[in-house]
Parts: C-alpha cells; structure tokens; sequence
RNA sequence: UCCUCCUUAGCUCAGCCGGUUAGAGCACAUGACUGUUAAUCAUGGGGUCCCUGGUUCGAGCCCAGGAGGGGGAGCCA
C-alpha cells in the first residue's frame, strides 16, 4: 500500500506501509521474540532493548517486551572502552549489531556475538529501583511506571493484550456491532453503585439557587452528572436497532471497596441482544469466555506456563492444605473441557442448606431460608469445593436484583445469572430484561425509580419491543484468572483504588 | 466502612526481658576473575527504626492517636 500525503506540504512525501518487515526494515530493529526463533546462520542482526543483567563483563540479558525470554548478546570487553562497560547496568537502553550464532553456553538456543554496542540511555545503577532478583508485588505496585519490564508483569500485561484483542475478535466474528456507550452521564437512576461526580464548578464555591442548593443549571451540562457506572442501558437502545452489539470501555464505581477484586476505575465488557432469553444469553457467555481464554492459551503459552510456573513457587510457601489442586495451566484447561454447572438460586440455596459445611455451622453466616443473598463464603463454596469448576446461578430472588430483569412466572424470581469462578467469584452478571413496559412500571414504582428520568429507555419498551438479554463482563477479572495473579491491582496498569491514583 | 496483621538500609527481612556503637542476604562502589545464567570472591559506603505525642534514668521494642500497606468481610464486575 503507497500512501501518498495529503497535507499541505511544500514537497510530496511518500510513505510505505508494506508489511511489518518493512517497519522493522526501516527501525534497523528485529524484536527479540522473532530473533529467538530464528535459524542462526551467521546474519548480522541489530537488537535494542533494556539491559535485565549484565554477567561476568561480558553476557547481556537483554529484552524489549516481545517476549519474556532475554536475548543473550555477548561482547568481548576487551574490544570495549571500559567507560562503555561501566554505562550497560540494569534497566539501561542499548543498542547492539552482531552476528546470530547457536549458542556456546547452556540456557538459550542462539546469542548474538556483538560487533558493536551502543548506550542509548543511561540508567544509573544506584537509582534504579529494580534488582535482577525477586521483588515483592506490593513494592512494585509502588513503581508501577516501572514494573511493566519485570517477567511477571510482562507476562501479565502481554496475556491482558491478548484477551482485549480475543474479545473483539470473538464479538466481530460471531456478527456483533462494537459501540461506545458515553463515559460522563446525566441519569443516577440506575443504581448500580456510587458515582463519582463530573462537574466544572469551582467546588470550593460552588453557585446556589434560591433555596440554597448547588445550582447544576448553572454547571457545564446544564445538569448533574456523573462518570458511567454501566454501559447497559445506553447498550440497549442500540441493541434495539443492531440486534447485536457490545460495549467495551472504561467503568467507575466511587465505592469504598478495599478488596483485592475491587477497581474504581476498571473495563467492563457488555453485550447486549435483541431477541435473546436466558438460554442464550448464558451460552454466549460460556462461549465467550472459553473462546478468549483458549485464544490467550494459544497465543501466549509461554507466558501463561511463565505465571503458572511463578504461581507454583509462591503456592510451596503455604501449607500443604492451602494449595491449590491444580496448576494454572490445568486450571485453564480444565475451563475449556468442562461446561460451565448451571443452577438456580433455589436449588443453589437447598445444596447449601443440606451441606455439612452448614450443618456443622462452618458457614459464618448459615443458610436457613430462601431468599437471602448468597455471601462469597457460599459462593466459594459452591465454586470450589461443591461443583469444583465455573457456575452460573440463575433465577435469583427479585428483591435482591436490579430492577430491569426480567420476571419470571413464578412471581418471586428474575431472569438474573451470575457466572462464578474459582478464586475471583462473580465474574459475570447479567439478565434476561424486562420487555414488557407495564411490568417494568409496576417495578420501577415499587422500589421507587422515577419514569420520567428513565423516559427514554421506556421507549424502548413501547416502540418493538421484544426479549432480549446481556451481561456484564469485569475486564480485570477476568485477567486475573486467566494470569493466576490474586490482586486486581496487578492486572491493571495503573490502578485507581480508595487513597490511592498515582501516576 | 468493619475485623485482623504489618511498617527497621535501595529491596527482602532479623533484632532476645526496655539497656550502651541497630544487624544479615541481595543491590551499589572499588578491586580480582573471565562462557556467565539472579555469575563468583575480597573490601567498602549506606539508617527520619512510618509520623505525632506520652510513659521511663533510658524506647526500634511499652501506651495513645494518625498515615500507608497486606489478608478477610460488606458493596459489586
């Protein structure tokens, strides 16, 4: 492809986009990850990258994010001017032009034998925070600009890639329309958890109207508004017109939620579809998660068998009845083999009723009646030890579920399904919802939503209405179990917590 | 927000019953060695013991308040 500048410019300029060869042509730059699959045959290679360790004066580990295998460049210091040896330290930018051989040493399979090596950017050794050995999570958390070139969060962020890239692919195949649903929005009505407010007042003085409070009239929108808490209602009304679409973006929620699940500000994926029950709306979503997952097994197998293998090691540290049964890797695979258990809640509520684990009042908060919200005790429960694999948990009590789900026959129960995974809980929540507009009226009545915020989203209900049905996907969740990883900051470059936004 | 544990060198951690000059490994600096794999060996520099106040002849250690972090819970994805 030849594309040829349309700009204003005094002289044509000429830009080739052939292919990815042609970009690394042009960078004089091969990527380490292809360089280690490369039949060594003496050809002259250039490599850039940062210095990992730098061995005996003579072995550069080096490595530039493609991969988390380092490419060994070997120099002959006595060939280098010692204040160039003195400048390769940890965490430097260098560039290196040599041949590819097989290698001497035990270890990798090819090195290259440098001709020349080159600092691009110094990095003082003494400042660097990053040590060739083991850091803890929490630290790095703390230089978060920095631990993107550690192994563990290479891996983690190249599997997290993998997943978003699977998502679109998985949704572009099967037909669905990608749509973006706004981040700042005027309706509170949803409920779906604290928002954080958007507003361009001074709010040390804010303008006040004749009965003392905040004026939002006089504010940027002309109205209160907040940053999203959910796409879905905004993924309905064009689900109305597409049939099939789905949203994938930034979400924000103001709780004080202090857990190792918990994001303020973290990616939700949400489909959304027309003329769609409960029946489908679950199978896509099994299809869906096994298909990324088996995309990221796929294409990222060193780097799932690197965290598995991590995993592994820091499981040797806790007592034998503390670990895991099975490794990540077979925990991946055993997701992809094995359809995900569906039960309802009132079956889900007699297995936790009849279990010793109640009888013998393990349970901090016991099982006794139907219709109480199941804690993640009884989730874990169910999950890890009862059905030991992914559940969904369907027909769930109305009272203790959004107002849009659909009701079913039985006057008690809703459309809801909640799709539970070993050692993350919920990982997705979703419904078949409320088509029909009198039902959904009498609902928004009874738990006291005003229709005329929500006008618009009624329309939906009065022009063509039909079944349809979606659910909400946590990104980062979902990243987690997929990376082995425990704390939800670790799969999110830049974690937004309560007391704590750096960078 | 609640319960619980933690905070000592750049990192990971030890520090006895409250006692005199606060330690180790790694990292870093200098030197030696030179096919290493978190290289090795020798020497050296490096401390607001989280902060504030209190008890005491004396506090890294005891008490109170605060901040930050981990684990668990609630809310949820």
């Amino acid at each position: 492809m030849n594309i040829t500048s349309s700009c204003n410019l005094p002289f044509p300029i000429k830009i080739f986009l052939n292919s990815r060869s042609n970009f690394l042509k042009k960078m004089a730059r091969l990527r380490i990850k292809d360089i280690l699959t490369t039949t060594p045959e003496n050809q002259q290679i250039t490599v850039k990258g940062w210095v990992r360790t730098f061995r005996n004066n003579s072995f550069i580990a080096l490595n530039d994010g493609s991969t988390n295998n380092n490419l060994q460049v070997v120099i002959d210091f006595n060939n280098v001017p010692e204040e160039t040896l003195k400048r390769i330290t940890t965490g430097a930018a260098v560039q290196a032009t040599g041949i590819l051989i097989p290698s001497l040493g035990k270890g990798q399979s090819v090195e290259v034998k440098a001709e020349s090596i080159e600092i691009i950017g110094d990095s003082d050794a003494e400042k660097y925070p990053l040590q060739p050995k083991k850091h803890s999570l929490e630290f790095l958390r703390e230089i978060a600009h920095l631990r993107f070139r550690t192994n563990t969060f290479g891996a983690v962020f190249r599997v997290r890639n993998s997943l978003a890239f699977a998502v679109h692919k998985f949704f572009n195949e099967k037909g669905f329309l990608y749509i973006h649903t706004p981040i700042i929005t005027s309706n509170d009505a949803e409920g779906a958890g604290e928002m954080f407010h958007v507003t361009n007042f001074d709010i040390a003085n804010p303008p006040k109207d004749e009965n003392g409070n905040v004026d939002y009239k006089q504010d940027f929108f002309g109205k209160a508004t907040n940053l999203t808490v959910s796409g879905q209602l905004e993924g309905e009304l064009a689900a109305m017109a597409f049939s099939d679409i789905y949203t994938f973006g930034p979400t924000f929620r103001a709780e004080n939620s202090n857990t190792a699940r918990h994001l303020a500000e973290f990616w939700m994926i949400e489909p959304e579809m027309a003329f769609c029950d409960l029946q489908d709306n679950m199978n896509m979503a099994e299809e869906m998660l096994q298909y990324v997952i088996r995309y990221a097994l796929e294409n990222n197998k060193e780097d799932i068998e690197f965290l598995s293998q991590r995993l592994e090691e820091e499981e040797k540290q806790k007592p034998q009845n503390e670990r895991s049964e099975m490794t990540l890797l077979q925990k991946l695979q055993f997701c992809l083999d094995n359809k995900f258990e569906r039960v309802t809640y009132t079956q889900a509520i007699e297995i936790l009723r009849e279990s010793n684990h109640n009888k013998k009042k393990k349970f901090q908060y016991l099982v006794n009646e139907w219709g109480v919200d199941l804690q993640s005790e009884h989730e874990r429960y169910l999950v890890e030890k009862h059905f030991k694999k992914p559940v969904i948990l369907i027909d769930y009590p109305k009272e203790i579920k959004a107002f849009y789900m659909r009701q079913n026959e039985d006057g008690k129960t809703v459309a809801a399904m909640d799709i539970l995974f070993p050692g993350i809980g919920e990982i997705v929540g979703g419904s078949q919802r409320e088509e029909r507009l009198e039902k959904l009226e009498t609902r928004m009545k009874e738990i006291g939503i005003p229709a005329e915020e929500l006008d618009w989203y009624l329309d939906t209900r009065r022009f063509g209405s039909n079944p349809h049905a979606g659910f909400g996907l946590g990104f980062e969740r979902l990243v987690l179990f997929v990376t082995g990883m425990t704390n939800i900051r670790d799969v999110i470059p830049f974690p937004r917590t309560p007391k704590n936004c750096e960078f």
